[in-house]
DNA sequence: CTTGACAAGTACGAAATCGTAAATATACGA
DNA sequence: TCGTATATTTACGATTTCGTACTTGTCAAG
């Protein structure tokens, strides 16, 4: 009887989120997925990051993230150094290559992005922002997070 | 040199719909994945839809399409039937069952929308699921979309 | 030094999606 | 009616992620 209340930002989000896919996919010879992607437009910007660190912000598995890094490093396109602050975690650093690479990706996401903020005031952005970020926050439920 | 300029948008992106992937997870005894819990929420919200328009509206490929409806039809949440007005065209729509198990998915997805959306106004909704749209509505690239 | 927590890796099977090609049935226009 | 386009299924191998359990090395507290 009750009219069921539509939902507004969940299903745009998943759509989103396949299109994004799809836009990698859609360059071959770029060749990454889109959790490489990810991460190596993260490297980008943070020239750094710890193992736990990329858990932490894109919420994948640790032996997905292991097997990412491998594909990766494999590729030449990052390396792992010892931190030399607590020796029982990684430094991920990109190398040259990945340079290359990540910039190729920050290109295509940018370019993403321009389209869909164009226009937009930066409090409207923060807005968006804000919105993704509660919804990544999401509860910890009674399951941990790790 | 060229301080690399900060994505905004697609890494929270990311990040969110992994988290609203760990979310059904968190809830075994409902036992669906992000791509059925979807479908049932459209379904809940559409009473009826045709097998182009949920690879439309999500981006999923037919085969893909094809394998999910299979799973929530051997669980006899959902029923496939011929369209009169198209006869290649197939029917989706609930059961009984599938409504109860689309109504806990509804609960779970609203609830996780309420979090994220609390003090908003409805034009400022507005402008998180038009962003959203934008970025769903990626440029086709050469690839085509199907 | 011992103990426990923590960071990562390793191993491996399970599940899901993808991509592609081919098949079937139906619609529609010439 | 013929030919083409459309909707969907089927089949299948490839890739990816997940989940879990176990191992190794290291930190930190007592």
């Amino acid at each position: 009887m009750s009219a069921p209340p539509q939902l507004s930002l969940i299903p745009r989000l998943h759509r989103a989120t396949h299109a994004v896919a799809l836009a990698f996919a859609a360059e071959p010879d770029l060749d990454v997925n889109q959790a490489e992607a990810h991460i190596l437009a993260h490297l980008r910007e943070a020239r750094a990051a710890r193992i736990s660190e990329l858990h932490r912000r894109f919420g994948h598995r640790r032996s997905t993230l292991t097997s990412v890094l491998d594909r990766l490093e494999e590729r030449g396109l990052i390396e792992r150094a010892s931190d030399p602050d607590d020796r029982r975690s990684f430094v991920i650093t990109l190398t040259a290559d990945g340079r290359a690479v990540a910039a190729r990706v920050h290109h295509l996401l940018a370019a993403l992005e321009r389209d869909a903020l164009d226009g937009l005031s930066s409090a409207q952005r923060k807005l968006v922002a804000d919105v993704l970020d509660a919804v990544g926050a999401t509860p910890p439920a009674r399951s941990g997070r790790s």
